[in-house]
DNA sequence: AGCGGCCATTGACCCGAGTCAACGCGACGA
DNA sequence: TCGTCGCGTTGACTCGGGTCAATGGCCGCT
């Protein structure tokens, strides 16, 4: 999956070193393996590089870091230097804050396709951190903004990303400000199983790349919180859980409705 | 401010038909009076057309219209075709979703220079409304896309926009995720402020374009919740209260470690 | 096989914000 | 001038979700 860029070092896990930092310095080999690389992506057909042609994701090969990285793993923290942005290419991730006095939030989970870090400021509000195994790419801000002047395609596309980004944020503001804990829940769960949906993924079983501790810090609730939703949501036969990383959903309409916000109307 | 417009037909003081609709068929007069239409716009800084020169601006100006509407008037409903990017030039408004049992949320406000209703759906996940008389452009999505070929800093100028929007969406995921009521209500009066100092207002006292329900429904409260916040803030001594319409804020420091949640440590 | 750590679940109690209700005040029209 | 209406404020009570704590299952490690 990671050829290219070498096993051993890329896949760190849990050690001080940044994983990007980590892989500086090993042969980039410019332009060689860009369509081994590329063409078999896992978010070829969602991400960025979806409307791009062999010779324009050649030279998007040539200008991206590409690095394989274990669960957990943070790619920036909150404060850094908003110097590259990242796009996930498999796995899922998290976008982290820390407020002063410990309490931690989520503000969003992205999966295969996305992209992280791009924000107007100079340094990153957020961190961002794996959730999984993921594979990711890294592009420099300036680099890519010189990309954007040879394919503007690739420009149109992340315009489309960043809205994409902004109507699911949008979505989570009103998940937060409005419903319940079990509708957060509901809407969580759907919400997860429609972005897998839309990568492709079939049936009812979906996967759940997240502690009750996660979800809860997204979701701005208590992993108690989420334990009781998820138990209430169980026992009415709506979802069923298979192990701790997959779920299922057997009452799609139910479960729909109530994170529609159906209260009693 | 709107004279190219007309005056009354554009005006409405909540009538059942749309601005927009009410501008319709009035003489258009492009080219015409771009020069006095934006160039003494008051969003000419800040807003979409700022990296425009003369000739850019006055393509701009032959593709949009441009109405003057009363507080309280819809821009758009959700569910609405998504046909439009609306700008506001002056004044603030509020995007807004209604549950189906009737719960009412705003996912944010917008001043002078922000974009509205730009989503990758075919229709508005919220609608929009003025919170106070406003100035309001509208183009035609394909228009727009149409001139984003023929300006390409106009597309990298909407791609910041859209960047800055998505930063405050995420901001706001952190208020109702992780803050208390007070720590909320301090955090939005920060944010206002701010909002006005980018746009050039001076002094520790800010325009209000909100009542206590519409910052109830911004912030996930009620409006007894707000007022009770903003009363402690005031017997605080952190703010003061101009009429219904204005604050003050006298201990900035103080507001700002609340807000940005420094509960104990 | 036995042990220990991590995660999830469940229960009992508490608190912050919601709910319901009374009241004050300024704007506006009769 | 007075009555009314919309908005804000404040109080008393309720309740959903947070907090604290005990228990149990799964998995990897030895």
């Amino acid at each position: 999956m990671s050829r290219a860029v070498g096993r051993g070092a890329a896949v760190i896990e849990g050690r001080p070193l940044h994983p990007f930092d980590a892989a500086r310095g090993l042969p980039r080999r410019p332009g060689t393996g860009a369509a081994s690389r590329c063409q078999g992506c896992g978010a070829r057909s969602v991400g960025l590089c979806a409307p791009l042609g062999p010779a324009a994701l050649d030279d998007m090969a040539a200008e991206t870091e590409r690095v394989a990285v274990a669960p957990r793993t943070p790619l920036f923290h909150q404060g850094d230097d908003a110097s590259h942005v990242y796009t996930l290419a498999e796995g899922a991730a998290r976008l982290t804050r820390v407020l002063p006095d410990g309490r931690q939030a989520a503000i969003g989970f992205r999966l295969a396709g996305d992209i992280m870090g791009f924000t107007p400021a100079t340094e990153h509000a957020f961190g961002a951190e794996t959730l999984t195994r993921a594979t990711i790419c890294r592009v420099d801000r300036r680099r890519l903004d010189a990309m954007f002047r040879r394919h503007p395609v690739l420009e149109r596309r992340f315009l489309e990303l960043c809205a994409g980004e902004l109507a699911a944020t949008q979505d989570h503001v009103l998940a937060l400000g409005r419903l319940t804990a079990q509708e957060r829940v509901a809407h969580f769960l759907l919400s997860l199983a429609e972005a897998q949906e839309r990568r492709g993924r079939r049936g009812p079983v979906f996967d759940l790349p997240a502690t009750r501790t996660d979800i809860a810090e997204l979701l701005g609730l208590t992993l108690e919180t989420v334990s009781r939703a998820v138990s209430a949501l169980r026992k009415r036969g709506w979802i069923k859980l298979h192990g701790l990383s997959a779920f299922e959903i057997t009452e799609r309409p139910s479960l729909a409705a109530l994170a529609a916000g159906e209260g009693g109307a």
